[in-house]
RNA sequence: UGACCCAUGGUGUAAUGGUAGCACUACUGAUUUUGGUUCAGUCAGUUAAGGUUCGAAUCCUUAUGGGUCAACCA
């Protein structure tokens, strides 16, 4: 019965891999570097690495490329691991490129004696100017021919803190003309004196990417390293230094990074956000980072839902931020508990009801009867939205108007019979009369009405504050504009509701959590609510299809 | 004026020489005690030109367009 579904490109590589017995079980790895929070477009990595090796035998190794210490950092690497862990995933051996440190020292030497590495003196001046241009051909530095024995020496001087910063690196030897450019003599290892998240002040030299990353996938055995498009040119990088190595032949995959528009998914951009305080920080919930979806309310299963259905293939692509909302829609709409707030209060009194007060009842979620029912207090005075109201409605609005009814959400139809205004004009109460026989549930007065209204009893209602989030970008692609990027934020990401009517059934809402406030979106309560105060932040709003039409 | 990667509706992704399909979006209509959900339907695509073939989105050539590469970042 099941449809089977296509393959992505890796798919179809690693059933052919396990077909032709090239592999028995694979190994993958996420390899973030801990200087930045994972973002949107990690998930999809993510999702990618350990979704394969749920889908075949093998394991997902989480390996942090800490090879900078000028800009890694500890609270970076307990970020990405609740992160993962939160979007489901559990890694089999947490690594982290520093673990392989001394391995890749000696890999290092093992290039030197084979006449393959040498120590250059040049400054980074010198050594750009000497790279040539993707067009024209590099020149061999001076240094190049040293020999082997001199490298040897100067190479074990370097670790032992004997060269200050900038002064020498240890260069491959390949081919100063060659037609890639990562292959004219790349930087292996840099001295920096610096202080280490992990190895502290062991060692002052520190290997570049090229030179730990294919390594450590090699020590790891990871049979399919898969990485970004703009990883292609590395590739040759990649298998030269594991040829020349001896050492386990992993390899490497490309596929085309995500892009989501309306945000940015760069983690130097991110990061400029939050130092410059244009976001409150990495989990502002109008950060594209997990943690930012997480505090907006975002599931795991949503996110990974729609890392799904965005697929992996190797084109650019600009993908639709309204399929990330109708994702997270979809899960939402099954398990998210029913609750009425009213945002913009407009008192009404029914002025047949009396002084009197009573409990109704109303289903948590009409998607899931197990779900249960709440209790809801209804009495003589209500609010309901004040755009609820309208006193020239136009045609087709099923809403309330003067003589016009509508079904009060698991409570009583209303007709309305007066508008009171104060001196100024604005309206600041409406008198109706309810219909005794229209209870829900028990509804025997006959009558048919299209609009049914959310609303809370006055007495009876709680406050809170709701935080309304737009995108973050007025455009779509704010990387791809002239100038600074940061030009293109949507001055109206944030709105803040203050005030806001909820009933009481919100008055032991957890963070875990989520809600739908009827015909208003969902919500999740903010980690900074307490106590003393109940705090919403809206994940997405619902589908409006009234609104769209102008209405 | 180099090399490499990529090109299917508005968006994302299938079709692996044999009926261009799916999802999102948009638009209709039905249902609805959420103008939500659900259901039914509609619009809409192979960058171009040659070639190979009985047959091409798919293979070849060229062109065009987009992306990547000149960090002691990853």
């Amino acid at each position: 019965m099941s449809e089977e579904k296509s393959l992505n490109f890796l798919e179809e590589i690693i059933e052919e891999h396990l077909k032709q017995g090239t592999y028995k079980s694979i190994v993958t790895r996420f390899p973030p570097e801990p200087n930045g929070y994972l973002h949107i477009g990690h998930a999809s990595s993510i999702c990618l690495n350990f979704g394969l090796t749920k889908k075949y035998p093998g394991y997902t190794n989480l390996r942090f490329d800490d090879t900078n210490p000028e800009t890694e950092e500890t609270e970076y690497v307990d970020s990405i691991k609740e992160d993962v862990r939160w979007l489901g995933f559990e890694w089999k051996h947490e690594r982290y490129a520093s673990d392989y440190f001394g391995s890749l020292y000696r890999f290092a030497q093992q290039l030197i004696d084979k006449g393959l590495a040498y120590v250059d003196e040049s400054s980074s001046e010198e050594i750009a100017a000497l790279k040539g241009t993707p067009t024209e051909p590099g020149k061999d530095s001076p240094y190049r021919n040293r020999t082997i024995e001199e490298n040897r020496d100067l190479f074990t001087r370097m670790k032992n803190g004997e060269f200050p910063d900038g002064s020498r690196t240890l260069r491959a030897k390949i081919d100063m003309a060659h037609i890639n450019m990562l292959m004219r003599d790349p930087i292996l290892y840099r001295i920096k004196h610096a202080h280490h998240h992990r190895t502290g002040d062991e060692w002052c030299i520190y290997p570049m990417y090229d030179f730990a990353h294919g390594q450590s996938d090699s020590i790891e055995e990871v049979t399919h390293s898969i990485c970004t498009m703009e990883f292609i040119p590395h590739r040759e990088l990649y298998d030269w230094l594991i040829e020349k190595l001896e050492i386990y032949p992993s390899q490497q995959y490309e596929f085309a990074r995500r892009n989501i528009n309306y945000t940015v998914t760069s983690k130097r951009k991110l990061l400029q956000l939050v130092n410059e305080k244009f976001v409150t920080g990495w989990d502002d919930p109008r950060m594209p980072t997990i943690s930012g979806l997480r505090r907006r309310g975002y599931t795991p299963e949503s996110i990974r839902d729609f890392c799904d259905r965005i697929g992996v293939a190797k084109r650019d692509n600009l993908v639709d931020v309204g399929l990330l909302e109708f994702c997270v829609r979809e899960h939402l709409n099954k398990i998210a508990l029913r609750r009425m707030v009213v945002f913009d209060p407009l008192k009404v009194v029914i002025t047949n009801y009396g002084q009197e007060e009573e409990i109704l009842m109303s289903e948590n979620n009409p998607e899931d009867e197990g779900a249960g029912s709440r209790e809801i207090p209804f009495s003589g005075e209500i609010y309901i939205e004040r755009d609820d109201f309208m006193e020239n409605p136009p045609k087709k609005y099923f809403r309330l108007a003067p003589g016009q009814m509508v079904r009060l959400k698991s409570a009583y139809i209303i007709k309305c019979e007066e508008v009171i205004r104060d001196a100024e004009g604005t309206i600041t109460e409406l008198r109706c009369t309810y219909i005794p026989e229209s209870k829900s549930g028990q509804d025997s007065s006959g009558i048919n009405v299209k609009g049914t209204l959310h609303w809370v009893s006055a007495r009876h209602a709680l406050l809170a504050e709701v935080r309304l989030y737009d995108r973050l970008f007025r455009v779509e692609d704010p990387a791809d504009e002239e100038g600074d990027f940061k030009d293109y934020l949507n001055p109206d990401s944030l709105q803040v509701i203050n005030k806001v009517y909820v009933e009481p059934a919100l008055h032991g809402a957890t963070p875990g959590e989520r809600y739908q406030f009827i015909r208003k979106g969902y919500f999740v309560l903010d980690r900074e609510s307490n106590g003393n105060s109940l705090i919403f932040n809206r994940t997405v709003g619902l589908k409006d299809s009234w609104a769209k039409k102008g209405g």
